[in-house]
DNA sequence: CCGCTAACATAGCGCCGTTAGGTTAGCGAG
DNA sequence: CTCGCTAACCTAACGGCGCTATGTTAGCGG
């Protein structure tokens, strides 16, 4: 009780809850370790001290509203899921044209995890063992992001303008833009011709790849209308 | 001198190296930390302090080798990288038709990305501040993978198989293969499709995506031999 | 006014990466 | 054959981490 109790510390001596106002900590806690992420682009900075030395609390009542820094971080991240789901979404909505609906909800998710690396990171370049359940699963499947493009690639293919199983097209142009979009945020310094080049050449090329009128040329296997790529060939 | 000295620890009371072979300690270090991280297949499990116990050693001797445990990772990993691009060559080996090529280079790395997951994480999908610059850029550019890619892609292009510019579209297909393998790895619970069938529609399309003799439906922007995908496409 | 409990804090455990500074052992010089 | 030099290690410890068991305080209901 004597000494050591000048806390010099960042928070502004924050004022005690009141009884049934617990909750507002968890908010504070949210927003203080959200600012740590996004400015540090870091997640490493986001630790359990230095989100509650930013609060203004001391470290094991971070744990009334998290069970634990996992917990913490994802909590943060899954606004950011959120917002990119509805970033994608009202991209498509740019166009009346299926395939162009695609093509833009791609340049948007793109985008999106450029503008937001390290949540992007922590949501989709994780260890699965350091992801939740639901961050794999059906979060996802459930998402507006994931659920709007496997209908625009179900639109499309009904409308004749795309060729294969919806939930197989939808993973491969998914695998495309999310390639892109991790492989720009882990390798920065590596060199990349003009940004927006690289998106438009992944984001058409990828719709390309299952777009119908297709005809290979004279050695490349040649593929009907009547074969489809529904099912997935042998082994080779 | 007295008692704890009764290290019933892992390793069989390394016997210290003569004069001058002071680099075997850094091969059992690197046999050792290899072994830790693809039986855990949890890079966190690759502690100097684990690492050390399981040679036999204390921890202070591993940064006689390694600056710090960054490098000692990216040792390991660079085993693998090199690996990778082995392995893609070969695989590229495996046919004569330039697009072919492309195509067993794709299905070899995604394949070697899934048997090891954890290197290839390291490798691809860490934060940009946890990864050496070479890994970022030289060792990608000169490792036989790429330049195979780019060699692959070239010939193709130049045999009027493919089209658009080499960089741009090796990148597009790194794009696509390395987006199907770092979701596989980081969402394993995710309900994929049989995932042969993945990886064919996956690496089928993305080549797909580039070959020439394509002619779009009636609505999509119709596209001759004369306009190629060189340059960028305004914004849209 | 008082006690109950929500809303915190104190203190500390075991882990981590890393470092400063000792110790030991083998080889070459005399 | 000894002796010193230095390569090849070790001891001890620092500061930081996630997390927990346990103590304290403050405000509202009775």
């Amino acid at each position: 009780m004597t000494a050591k109790s000048i806390k010099n510390r960042d928070a502004p001596r924050r004022t005690r809850a009141r009884r049934g106002e617990g909750e507002r900590l968890r908010e504070q806690i949210l927003e203080a370790a959200t600012r740590l992420l996004v400015e540090t682009g870091d997640e490493d900075a986001v630790s359990i001290r230095a989100v509650a030395d930013a609060v203004g609390v001391t470290p094991p009542s971070i744990y009334l509203h998290f069970a634990d820094k996992n917990e913490l971080i994802f909590a943060i991240c899954e606004r950011y899921f959120d917002r990119l789901g509805q970033a994608t979404m009202e991209a498509g909505a740019g166009s009346e044209d299926p395939i162009e609906r695609v093509v833009l909800q791609g340049r948007a998710y793109i985008r999106f995890g450029l503008e937001n690396p390290e949540p992007y990171r922590v949501l989709f370049m994780r260890k699965a063992s350091a992801t939740p359940l639901p961050f794999q699963y059906e979060k996802i499947l459930e998402s507006s992001g994931f659920a709007n493009l496997v209908q625009a690639v179900s639109d499309a293919i009904e409308a004749g303008r795309l060729d294969g199983d919806p939930m197989l097209v939808a993973i491969y142009l998914w695998s495309a833009v999310h390639g892109l979009t991790s492989l720009l945020i882990s390798k920065p310094d590596f060199p990349w011709p003009d940004k927006d080049a690289v998106i438009e050449q992944v984001t058409r090329s990828a719709i390309r790849g299952v777009t119908v009128g297709v005809n290979l040329g004279p050695e490349g296997r040649p593929r009907g209308k009547g074969e489809s790529t529904r099912r997935a060939r042998g082994s080779i």
